[in-house]
DNA sequence: TCACTTTCTTGACTGATTCCAGAAAACATG
DNA sequence: CATGTTTTCTGGAATCAGTCAAGAAAGTGA
């Protein structure tokens, strides 16, 4: 069970409810799959699906997480270079941690403070609305282990800026 | 002529050179493009360097844009939802404003200091090397301009944005 | 239960980017 | 300025994540 910070309030079920959203099969258990494995790529949510429920669409999948992350009942996260991950951790300032390797990705609570990096609210005559961090770095796994599944290829990034 | 970080100091047949690379038409053609209208696409990229050297293919200008990110003599960034974008200010630790609609993207320096956000150097295991921040929002023309798709041009952007 | 929506299925399709093999160009020499 | 390596470019096919479309199926309110 995980502890997430919006799951315990409500079941999957009451949260579909209070946004207005059918309560269907796959959207519980995608839901439900979420709240157990957070950062899931797409593919693996309709993996964690299927297992619960038989066949589902890869459409189905796409849909119920565009609808969800809609009405803010899961985040999307899109790490440049790998696939979208999805969390049902929402509404709250934290970021990420991403590998650079295998795209695993963990949370990271605000480093520094309350708000951070949350200053230019009006820059240029853009309206800000959301300061995204992403810490790009290599996982335990990657770092000492030598092949972590499949070949990814080479990594680009390289800036390596440590302001 | 623009004035950036990197660019005045050597031109870019000299920083090819310095990194060992090749200088060949296309990566100057790109290069050139990219310190006079940073933060282009590929495709934009590609329309510059064709634009002075007539058929060049697509996969060449890939090729160039990766071959010279990996040299660090330019920087990709990858807006979710939008294409990479690419730039020649590299080194520094500054960050993007993009436009959630158009995928417009400014330069933004540090808001909150020197190094904002980059406190975990080593969370969990991971080996944390860049931080990267994204503000996003909507640009002005998106704010008040009714349909900016088809206006989706390089959108020339005057890049340095003070806080 | 019935009608009315919304959602799911199937399958084709897109956009951005990469892979492949061979042709062409760059550049350190002789 | 020829020559031979080595690296880069061409052209086309392929991949990957994700979307679009039309009709069938299921949830919901009366």
């Amino acid at each position: 069970m995980t502890q997430d910070v919006t799951r315990g309030f409500e079941s999957p079920r009451d949260r579909l409810r209070a946004e207005g959203l059918r309560v269907t099969a796959p959207r519980l258990a995608a839901l439900e799959w979420l709240a157990d494995h957070p950062h899931s790529t797409a593919e693996q949510v309709a993996a964690g699906v299927r297992e619960r429920l038989g066949a589902v669409s890869t459409q189905a999948v796409y849909d119920v997480l565009n609808t969800c992350t809609r009405a803010s009942l899961i985040r999307r996260i899109e790490p440049a270079g790998h696939p979208a991950r999805y969390e049902t951790r929402t509404g709250d300032n934290h970021h990420h941690l991403v590998c650079r390797r295998c795209g695993r990705t963990e949370d990271v609570d605000c480093a520094v403070g309350a708000a951070p990096c949350l200053e230019p609210s009006n820059v240029d005559g853009f309206a800000v609305d959301e300061a995204e961090v992403v810490f790009w770095g290599l996982c335990p796994d990657c770092r000492y282990g030598g092949q972590p599944g499949s070949s990814h290829r080479p990594e680009v990034t390289r800036s390596a800026v440590r302001t």
